[in-house]
DNA sequence: TTGATTTCCATGAATTCCCATGGCATCCCT
DNA sequence: AGGGATGCCATGGGAATTCATGGAAATCAA
């Protein structure tokens, strides 16, 4: 991984569903993408997932690749290879850029997440996620919150990673 | 693997038992078949299994090979190996699209799995499955439920990777 | 011949491609 | 430092292509 999705950003859903990626997830996906290169338009996964999923995830196409891997290093016919299989790779699709930098956000995922106009992007590291900006308030609101409930205010956040308990 | 079977789609049978192929389905097959290049006719494998198979499960020319492959390599007349050969490679069938993307849908294939005017194209990573669209509804409204059931609600199916247990 | 495949052509809708524009930030030159 | 120029980026519109699907013609089987 060279960079990562780091970061918010606010764009405009057109007429025929095509949006704005954020310049700098951009070539973050080209560098995940051994084709972009050629091509000039970097590919990507879609995972909606099953209808209790509030966003889209995106993956750079490598990224997915290797998830995909993870999945087929299961066992076949085991319970969690099947789960993984029905809740993610037929749940998701897979996009090109084109030539502006722009993708199209098919009406199915729209309605999805109900999103009209305006797309909300959260960089979240090795992936980044599409919400419909007012969900996205909501569920961050209530989050911070929760977390903020737990830990007292002022807390700080890089303290998970020595802590030992899990959940 | 250069990508792979993602995603879901709901295509149209005609009453020939036509039916298109999803596009980016279509060029995965061509890439699965050393023969497409020049034919332009993707060739791909349905296994249509035993009686309570529900759902078509379709692989492209050179992953159903390997599959026969792996068979080969089991002993030779070991129960094993002699299981597969029954209800994989025996209730199996070779099938080539169209010059226009499509294959026929054999009438024993319909039947088989309750089949009318409309085939859902479930992707599974190397394979692909073709289901009746309400059969695929029911099953995966109660595998879902099963896994809300396990998990609980919200339930992130990636966890499953990070998992210890078995099964 | 008669029914069933298979091949080829037709069509409308949806998607993709390509060009255009205006804003914003950066660079450069004097 | 000022001001023009350059380049990138978000967004829009129209044209061209692809795709799913239907039907007619041609081929095959029995």
């Amino acid at each position: 991984m060279a960079g990562m999705f780091i970061g918010e950003h606010t764009f405009k859903v057109d007429g025929k569903g095509r949006v704005s990626i954020p310049s700098d997830f951009r070539h973050e996906l080209s560098e995940g993408d051994p084709l972009a290169a050629t091509s000039g338009r970097p590919r990507m996964v879609i995972v909606y997932g099953h209808a209790s999923q509030k966003q889209l995830i995106v993956y750079t196409f490598d990224g997915f690749k290797a998830l995909a891997e993870e999945i087929r290093a299961l066992p076949r016919g085991s319970k969690r290879r099947k789960i993984m299989e029905r809740m993610i790779l037929n749940l998701a699709r897979t996009t090109e850029l084109d030539s502006d930098g722009r993708f199209v956000l098919p009406q199915m995922l729209r309605d999805k997440i109900a999103l009209d106009g305006t797309a909300y992007f959260a960089g979240m590291g090795e992936t980044f996620e599409i919400w419909k900006p007012e969900t996205f308030d909501e569920e961050n609101a209530q989050f911070a919150e929760d977390w903020i409930e737990e830990m007292g205010p002022g807390a700080d956040p890089l303290a998970l990673l020595d802590a030992l308990e899990d959940e």
